[in-house]
DNA sequence: GTCTATATACAGATAGAC
DNA sequence: GTCTATCTGTATATAGAC
């Protein structure tokens, strides 16, 4: 790679990353291209030399996240888990929690804009049923083994995205007082044995 | 009162219907001010005579929908629950979804409102957190009771607003496949017993 | 108070020199 | 490819006639 193309991808990177700074910071409707460019040392011009718009920069963050995604997964198996095992759940919740929440600037940005749409786009409510697909085919084989569900499993998944998603967005981003490993700990409790907890129905 | 001013009052009246139904189809972000104008059939300058802006207008109709809510729990006992009693948890449920679901255009703009000012203003963290005090309060009641709690009360009121709120935001408004008493029952259960159901700890 | 017409502000996007 | 300078589109808000 001669120099000019290294000095262009150094330029691309430095934008990128000032974005996903600036999404975390003030949100991806309230970055403006300005606020990309002014954060990466660069002129304003100069964003659209690599990226088309805001939305062309999302989809390039969202693309590199899936190469990423897609490395560490390579080759791993993904067994149907049984979401009523308790180290099973947490597993789950853990992995997607994470995963939120290691790569908040590009959900804080995919959830902005999703709503940004509007309700009657319906765009929200497809991000939740597609990021909770895995979970509702869980559900669903749980359901056919005659286990007794809550009710709909793809309601069911959505309702857990939906707390999960809710939280890992307006969390504070830095809290001290709260680990991610306790949070995920409580979410996993109370989706597996609910405010009543496992002790319930001693009489079974 | 007037001719003149019930005029005015008419006008006042059918911008804030336009600005409900506007916000209901396109979301608030959406919605612009010409929207809302052109929707009451109004021109655009009226607007201004009676709203300082489309946030002073949200004011207004927050306002209104608490002089509501007053309206009908005045005088109305509010005895600390017992959410671990099923009766009881699908009650408190189904007066928040009815709540929000019943005034689905405001909710729909504080959401993208408070969503708008990005994650680092925290303000959707303290809606949050205020519209789930009362739910806080009673799980803190029963903490103090010795029910074991699957965390923090704080946390787990905020994981099950978020969950209410999301999907109240991002369900589709007419659902015909879907009703609210439906969906209720089965967060009723989801959030009672969790994913295990009741069955799940017959040996006490 | 309501209207038409217009001013203000600003973000997105482009043009052209280097 | 990067820069400075500028254009365009659009939403908010105001001015002034009626």
């Amino acid at each position: 790679m001669g120099v000019r193309k290294a000095r262009a991808a150094e330029t691309e990177a430095a934008l990128k990353e000032a974005a996903l700074r600036q999404f975390a910071e003030r949100g991806y409707l309230n970055t403006k291209i300005t606020d990309i460019t002014a954060a990466a040392g660069r002129a304003t011009g100069s964003f659209y030399d690599h990226f088309a718009s805001k939305d062309a920069l999302l989809q390039a963050l969202l693309a590199d996240l899936h190469g990423k995604a897609h490395d560490r997964l390579a080759g791993q198996e993904h067994p149907p888990h049984d979401l009523t095992d308790p180290d099973q759940l947490h597993e789950h919740l853990a992995v997607a929690w994470h995963l939120m929440r290691g790569n908040r600037p590009v959900m804080i940005a995919l959830f902005e804009q999703a709503m940004a749409a509007g309700p009657g786009a319906g765009r929200l409510w497809q991000r939740l049923t597609e990021d909770t697909q895995v979970l509702r085919e869980h559900l669903e084989h749980l359901r056919e083994s005659g286990r007794p569900l809550p009710g709909d499993p793809e309601l069911v998944a959505a309702a857990m995205g939906a707390m999960l998603s809710m939280l890992a967005y307006a969390l504070p981003g830095e809290d001290p007082g709260r680990s991610d490993d306790e949070v995920v700990g409580i979410l996993a409790r109370l989706l597996l044995h609910g405010l009543a907890g496992p002790d319930s129905t001693p009489a079974g």
